[in-house]
DNA sequence: TATGAATGAGTGTTCATTCAT
DNA sequence: GATGAATGAACACTCATTCAT
């Protein structure tokens, strides 16, 4: 029944593939470069940095670049599509029916603690989703893979009477998702002064509105 | 009371003040190209509008952009300070204790309109918060006056015993406020396709988790 | 009749035309870098030369250059299509009906010592015109309005017996015709060592061997 | 007699030669570089063709082409040495005193076909000579070699008293020849839609042109 | 002999900004 | 106040050529 998240259209699929540099060395420096740039992009954004940048972190010549990439915009692309393919797969933790408190507080850390280690992605993806479709793309669907999780937890919880009836799964998904994701574009994006918790509280605090806002108060 | 919210650091303060014209023509022209900036940021992002592509669009020659504006970047402040800084005053909803959820309703839907008739601005804020600290600045500001009040209604109801007392209320207005503006990034910013619910809807629906994730179950 | 020439699809009016300079002073820059870039193309090819070389050699700095046109290839149709188009305009010598001879004759000279004139011009025209379409088309629309002209001679030789029946205007106009092009050809833009002919004689010359080569024999 | 037509200067033997490689599937290489060069400058022109779109072309790597030629320019002139060379070589027909327009014919047409046949070499030709002095020396010599054949012809219908004594032979030999060669560009390189003739109609009526125009009236 | 990775000078083009009118 | 011409630094991208393997 999992197979269906198996998304076809997944992110890194749907890249223009130039295929791969056929020598160990030119693979190397592919890899070189997709490394620089996401420092670069880290320490100036992606509009501060200059394809020179990138290489000359790299320690190759300009024209190396564009052996391996058209442009800036594509080395973009394969970053963050690598990421955002690497969430759908590792988005894997096991939920405990029986304590969904704990299962919601668990999966909630293993989030925020992942967005913090990827945080510059995570930035690098709010400066561009704007201006490139496939960047909103690609991120929407990680996002809405996130939220499915939710929402077939919730029916789940449904069925076994933990969830009021009357919560639209859907929405309520949505929006429960959206509370943790929030919180680490302040926490982590923004660095918002305002917004700095441990992130056990935050998942802690997270568990418990969740419970008691979708919960039946019936046996959880 | 209400006093600490009039900001000192409040954004249109901070700005770099160039004096307005004197002459009401001179007025007149710097409005105009307040607005075609608007217009243009909507629809070519902030990085793809040319300050060219602003006087144009108000009928003006480039060389009039600089008696008013130093650069792009002041007329982004400009209009997004002044865009913050309404919230601040705008956003004054009355508060019914007797019934926190058609408060928390009201206030929401409130936000999420205004949200919705602005989204240009927030999409606008969105492309640039990253690279321009005073953006971030002015941003996250709105977004904790924002927080703050929900933090004050939750102390207001744990006071009166509507609100458990293990909730705190710092945290808790954030991801409760969080979850609101979460909604609307996803509607209005990133135009998502799986998220298109009627807004009153979402409204209700945040109420109840807000309420039932809050709440002590006491009399509400 | 004549007004037949006026070709509505000329040369000039099909170059999407960006409008000329609305201040003196800019109409002086345009045509100064009209005329620098003649003289660059002269003087290393157009492939040798740099849009920098033209507006060095007019005076000005590089970016001037994009205000007055798009590319190097715009100077390039501008300045051919220009030309042409006088050709259009010039070439009006009277016809002798009593005398063909010195009708050809004259003619001849004077496409000779324009097309040696202008020589630059045809040599940029044979640099550019293959690969070039609208080179190509407004070059050979100018050839064959020559040719179309010779024709019509031909034909009124015909009507009056001095032009034998048997020659096929159409052809014959473009044989002779080429006879002068391919011999200014050689002259003026190979500048071959091997033709190297006083004009008046070779004008001689190509009107004694037109009018043998179509002349009935009749009254000459 | 014919030696004189032996030049020394000949095309093929003024390029600096680098010598042929030595095995077998070296020369393959050699030739299948040559082939793919001349098929890509028909399709993109010379400056529109990269080495690498001839190696590409030829299956090969980039680095092989430096291994057989030092740049694209001398592939060039390999290429258009060849084919003038080989000019000199097959431009014999017989000539029959007796029919000079027979003769006439008879060699118009053979050189209009092989113009048709090779018309992407001339092109290549008329694309490079200005740029290129060598390209413009050795199809110079081609040429003149051609109305110097002509010339000879021309020469002997004098002394035959075919030929009306004060036609000067030289430039006359251009001048004809320039004829078919002018059509042969506009038909072939232009390929002017105006320019639509069989070929065989054309020598025939070359020849007209040809006999009439120079000849005596005499016995022809 | 052949490969393909790497170099880096060269050039087109953009665009914020200044300035004379 | 307004115009639009002029500047020039900045950057993307190309491609002939070299070289280690």
């Amino acid at each position: 029944m999992e197979k269906l998240e198996v998304d076809p259209q997944s992110a890194a699929a749907a890249m223009p593939k130039r295929e791969l540099p056929r020598t160990a060395k030119g693979r190397r420096t592919r890899q070189a470069i997709l490394e620089a740039a996401r420092i670069c992009f880290d320490e100036a954004g992606y509009t501060g940095t200059r394809i020179q940048d990138i290489t000359e972190r790299a320690g190759l010549s300009l024209g190396a670049f564009y052996r391996y990439f058209d442009s800036r915009r594509e080395v973009l692309l394969a970053i963050l599509a690598e990421f955002f393919d690497s969430l759908y797969k590792s988005s894997r933790s096991p939920w405990r029916a029986d304590d969904p408190g704990h299962s919601v507080r668990e999966t909630t850390l293993l989030y925020l603690e992942g967005y913090s280690v990827n945080a510059d992605l995570y930035r690098l993806a709010y400066e561009t989703f704007l201006t490139d479709p496939d960047v909103n793309r690609i991120w929407d669907d990680a996002r809405h893979m996130f939220y499915r999780r939710i929402e077939r937890s919730l029916r789940r919880g449904q069925a076994a009477g933990l969830v009021r009836d009357d919560v639209d799964c859907a929405l309520s998904a949505a929006l429960l998702g959206g509370m943790a994701e929030q919180y680490a574009f302040s926490a982590f994006v923004v660095r918002s002064a305002g917004i700095a918790f441990d992130l056990a509280k935050v998942a802690d605090e997270v568990s418990a509105l969740w419970i008691g806002g979708v919960g039946s108060g019936g046996p959880n």
